[in-house]
DNA sequence: GTAAACCCTAGAGCCTACTCTAGGGCAAGT
DNA sequence: ACTTGCCCTAGAGTAGGCTCTAGGGTTTAC
């Protein structure tokens, strides 16, 4: 059994589109063509489009993901490179996922205070603050007025 | 006290191109200029850019940052507003979050795979399962032969 | 007073990753 | 046969986020 491109795009959430471009870019070169040229995608076909979704989804970009895709054409051979591959960009995710944890923090910290009950207040100090760092180095304020 | 923009891009690691982009789009409309036109960035500023750089390495788009920093322009009257814009972008980070993990997941499958020591065994497992799968459909074997 | 090292703007260029259009072929139902 | 709804390619266009160039003024050290 197969799927033409647009069972696909439905199975997967990509566009149509996109799915050309991942073809034309050679992340699917695995995907056969029937005797009109149309797209026939097996279910392996799917996994290995599940895996370049995973890879993409954190932010591996395109060229990577097509040494990788080769690397897989290759055969068990290439086993050390995929493993270097996906060793480097492991590191990368986890990295990220770090920086994201840290960034939500300081998001969390700011949404506490616009959601205080003296939200007002600690948004008017801060101001105040800033106000006066202006001040001190002789500088124009360029918040606005509310009066 | 204030810093130059070279300063500047040496305790952000943003690019000097990059923070005078940021200006351009309407992120900076708080840094002050001197007599000659130079921008002249106060602690107060870089505290402001730190926040940017919050918002942008979670992947907040520059229109959206800058909706944020023109309703901190405008003083205590947005906390509502910057409070939902905020809400509404924690949770993209939390769900960006949640969909890395998933995927580091499946990163370290393959990984543990290429790592095992029967690794070229399961590899050409998993090639003869996406090989059978095409002889079912009557498609042609893509792959290379490592004979 | 001049060279080196800054600063500025406007605008062009670049890169990634799509997204769409034009022009045309194929398949299924009526 | 013909309409509808698919499929294809090549290539143009778009969006976002920088990155750089050209042309020109300023500041600092000698």
């Amino acid at each position: 059994m197969t799927y033409t491109i647009k069972e696909v795009a439905e199975k997967t959430g990509l566009s149509i589109y996109t799915l050309r471009y991942y073809d034309k870019s050679g992340l699917l070169p695995f995907v056969a063509r029937n005797t009109s040229g149309y797209r026939e995608f097996t279910d392996g076909d799917l996994q290995l489009l599940h895996t370049i979704c995973c890879l993409k989804n954190t932010d591996m970009k395109i060229a990577d993901i097509r040494t990788y895709i080769t690397y897989v054409m290759q055969g068990p051979d290439t086993v050390k490179q995929r493993q270097a591959l996906l060793a480097k960009h492991r590191e990368k995710v986890v990295a990220k996922q770090a920086q994201l944890a840290q960034n939500l923090q300081e998001i969390d910290y700011k949404l506490d205070m616009y959601r205080a009950p003296d939200a007002v207040a600690r948004v008017k100090d801060e101001l105040r603050l800033a106000k006066a760092d202006k001040l001190l180095a002789g500088l124009a304020d360029p918040f606005q007025e509310t009066h």
